[in-house]
DNA sequence: CTGTTAGCGCCTTCAA
DNA sequence: TTGAAGGCGCTAACAG
């Protein structure tokens, strides 16, 4: 399928290619009424300008890449919808990439990116490998992350976007804490993932504080889904879980544990309290009305991008952000008074 | 960012760029010596190709496009992660495009991707428009429908993939029927959908077969969401539903009026049966676990990517095909005898 | 205001 | 086996 090209425009408009270019590049160093007549022709014709073509010369694309682990777990489609939109807004185009659940293709889709000469790359993630591969490739490509970038609170060399886990985690310790509830399970706390330490700490520097105990139950797997959240609930109950409320590292985890307390027929919230972390649009479904933490995914979007546009166009920036955005409790009904 | 070229590699091997060129394309015109040296050279300057430039000459840029409403559709983002996965597989890459619920964007996005000289295009679409605009781009670039495209049996110029919608439908009049279901309201038909229409269609046929009577409450709004069915929900319960089951036009629909027949103290499937369409994952949730039918997305996945690189490699291609796949009731426990 | 020319980074004949 | 040269579609000086 041969495309008609800016030649085939000038042959036809008889005037040099350089004119159709001007002509399309909203020049003013061209008369109005040839700029008229060649975009006819280009309209009659159904030209369409090579992007690939355009950006040797230009060296910018306008595409960003966006790279998360799973389209299919909603947080990151509704925070990748949301970068998307609002890169478009700002004239940015992005390629949206899955890097699996365990992250594996990430440096694959890295090295993609860069060879589709990709403006600037979000890496969105939240395992503790995150910040090494941002530093590995910020320097031949900007790059922002967005996710937790580090355990202690000294700065790296990255530019990063988050929520604020540990703040997080200690919401959601306060909530439970007015309800009475002092022993609480943690559930799913995934080693591999920083994002989760940090929520973890919060809530247990929290819990500590008003004297509840804090007990950890640990997801191997390499996602949150809920189908981990399942077999982790049920590991809890069969071993007689006898606590008063569980705080699960994410709603795909508390979807899965309200799974098992269901087959366990432990009723939420009246035998138990759940308390969920995202606020993903299912954890508001009737009958799960999971209480949770929120995101603000429409923010974390926002920021990462606006914050990666500043990086490419300050090539010198001599500075590294991190903008730590509050989260917020999302009080629903499955967290009762002891 | 400056990145390294081919010209800077072929200078530092102290060899001719060509030469440098055919070391990385595995020509077997060169000594194993040289491409040793070359490719040693290459890993340590952090060479990569730009994939632009040899677009430019290549006339194939292996990437696909892929046009969907909206990735927070768990439909959708299911669908895309099929084909993205299993186009990969086959060494093509997908740029992943929200045309918005309403199809809005679909011609822009279709302008955009050929601009970026994608070999081929994928739009997933319900729309009665859809075919209308795989018509006006099919021969700018190979591009398959990923859906209906005609409401009759004739075939039409576009090369298709997509689940019987017709037969879906039968499939849930037989399985209504044989819980002695007879007035049942179908919920949530867009008019603007030709997918609800066949589904309908099917359904009704069926339906009226049974000497069932099939009753129809349309969806106004752009697309299948919980909201739209929270609200159609509340319209026919609110107006007396005096019937015995409700077949949803989508599992996001039926989740939605779940949530209202919660509100209106309705018990499903104690007092009301409901059946959905899709399948998404959230329909397996434990006190949702609605009985649906599967759409089958890894199968129609890979049947789009497959016909679509099928035009792709034979453009003389003077055939349209068009593949139905076969749908599958889930039963699971929304439905109950009458 | 318009045309000419020289590349962007890469691949591919054609010579050597 | 290697190098030189032309060109993919387009933009950007520089002339005219």
């Amino acid at each position: 399928m041969r495309r008609v090209t800016i030649k085939d425009i000038a042959r036809i408009a008889g005037v040099s290619y350089a004119t159709v270019s001007r002509a399309l590049s909203g020049s003013n160093e061209i008369s109005e009424q040839t700029r008229k007549r060649i975009l006819e022709i280009c309209e009659q014709e159904g030209y369409r300008a090579n992007v690939l073509a355009r950006s040797l010369i230009c060296r910018q694309t306008r595409v960003l890449g966006l790279i998360i682990p799973d389209v299919t777990n909603p947080f990151y489609s509704e925070l990748s919808l949301g970068i998307e939109t609002y890169a478009r807004k700002l004239g940015y185009n992005v390629m949206l990439c899955n890097s699996q659940p365990d992250g594996s293709a990430t440096e694959e889709l890295f090295e993609f990116l860069v060879g589709h000469q990709v403006d600037g790359i979000i890496l969105a993630s939240s395992r503790n490998e995150a910040r090494g591969w941002v530093t590995k490739y910020f320097r031949t490509v900007p790059t922002v992350l967005l996710g937790d970038s580090l355990a202690e609170d000294d700065e790296g060399e990255v530019n990063a976007v988050s929520i604020d886990n540990r703040a997080g985690g200690r919401i959601a310790a306060e909530y439970l804490h007015s309800l009475g509830h002092q022993k609480v399970l943690y559930l799913g706390l995934r080693p591999g993932s920083l994002t989760h330490q940090l929520r973890f700490r919060g809530f247990c520097s929290a819990m500590e504080q008003f004297g509840g105990q804090p007990e950890v139950l640990e997801n191997h797997e390499e996602a949150s889904s809920i189908a981990a959240g399942y077999t982790l609930g049920k590991q809890a109950f069969a071993r007689g879980f006898d606590g008063t409320a569980i705080f699960a590292a994410t709603d795909s985890i508390a979807l899965g544990v309200l799974q098992a307390a269901d087959e366990f027929g432990l009723s939420v919230p009246n035998d138990l309290s759940l308390l969920g972390f995202d606020n993903i649009i299912y954890s508001s479904l009737p009958k799960i009305t999971l209480s949770t933490i929120d995101q603000r995914k429409q923010m974390l979007a926002e920021a990462a991008v606006s914050l990666l546009l500043d990086v490419i166009e300050n090539p010198a920036r001599d500075e590294y952000t991190r903008r730590l955005i509050k989260p917020a409790l999302v009080e629903r009904q499955s967290c009762k008074r002891v």
